[in-house]
DNA sequence: ATGTACCGTTGGCTCCACCAACAACAGTGG
DNA sequence: CCACTGTTGTTGGTGGAGCCAACGGTACAT
């Protein structure tokens, strides 16, 4: 392979998204889902009703796609998105009891792919990681380094 | 932000590949390069001429990517593409002094980045998390190399 | 009433990874 | 020699994920 690349951060984290990546992938294949699905179910769940624009904001979805999305979602009857009658250029999008349990579901599906993404490390290893890149995931915004 | 994602693997690996491909996307596009073609330079650097299958084993990357990749990275000079004398079905691809020149000028840019990018971490911070990711990037099963 | 800002929708874009088909070619066993 | 198998390079797609621009509709402050 390219030694050049195997120290490299960027590098590795790109290897370790494909794999986990993959993972989650045909999990959520196999279960008929979408991340994007769930991450909006998710949201709704936790926030309660929202506007589309809360929504996108909420999960980190463009509005196009949070748009395209309940397309689906509303289809398959786990959401309900009614004109806001308070404001009549906004959608109140809701979970449905059908959307909690999908929701249900797929965390159970997130959490398999978890075990076997992390599979090669220890549970104290675990820890640490998880610590660690959570702080390389933030958006360093406004942080200045000296 | 939704509460349910904040402690899982692939979330969080995955929004780390956002800012890391981000700005590695950035820094190259300044430098007028692509992902892509460093990898292929790098591997040809490291291994010598290969046919464009074996780079592509090399590098990680399709065969078809690979022609259309070595169509630019020719095109600039930066590599030779010849037929194979001993082997007419394979090209015989090799880095050009112009190419080793841009390859180092990447590698620079490729260090500035994970600078960048792990600025977040200390130095030992970042030794611990290097050996961890590179740990998660490797595929568990199959995937022998020799 | 007018201007500004927001909303949802549609249509597009780039990047990365991947797959399928094809003709040309090499090496094999018969 | 012939047929078969496997590889190579090329072309032409697929798909997910993130993103942007434009449009018409709506709310609201001025």
């Amino acid at each position: 392979m390219v030694h050049r690349l195997d120290g490299r951060a960027t590098w590795l984290v790109g290897r370790a998204h494909l794999r986990s990546h993959g993972l989650l992938q045909e999990a959520f294949a196999a279960a008929g889902a979408r991340p994007y699905h769930y991450r909006l179910l998710a949201a709704l769940e936790e926030s309660g009703p929202l506007s589309q624009a809360e929504l996108g904001r909420a999960a980190g979805l463009d509005r196009g796609d949070v748009t395209r999305s309940l397309d689906v979602l509303g289809g398959s009857g786990l959401i309900l998105r009614e004109p806001d009658p308070a404001d009549r250029k906004r959608n109140r999008v809701s979970i449905t009891r059908a959307g909690r349990a999908e929701l249900y579901r797929l965390d159970a599906v997130l959490t398999e792919v978890q075990e076997r993404f992390l599979a090669p490390l220890s549970a104290g290893e675990r820890a640490v990681f998880l610590g660690l890149v959570a702080r390389l995931a933030r958006d360093p915004e406004g942080a200045r380094e000296a």
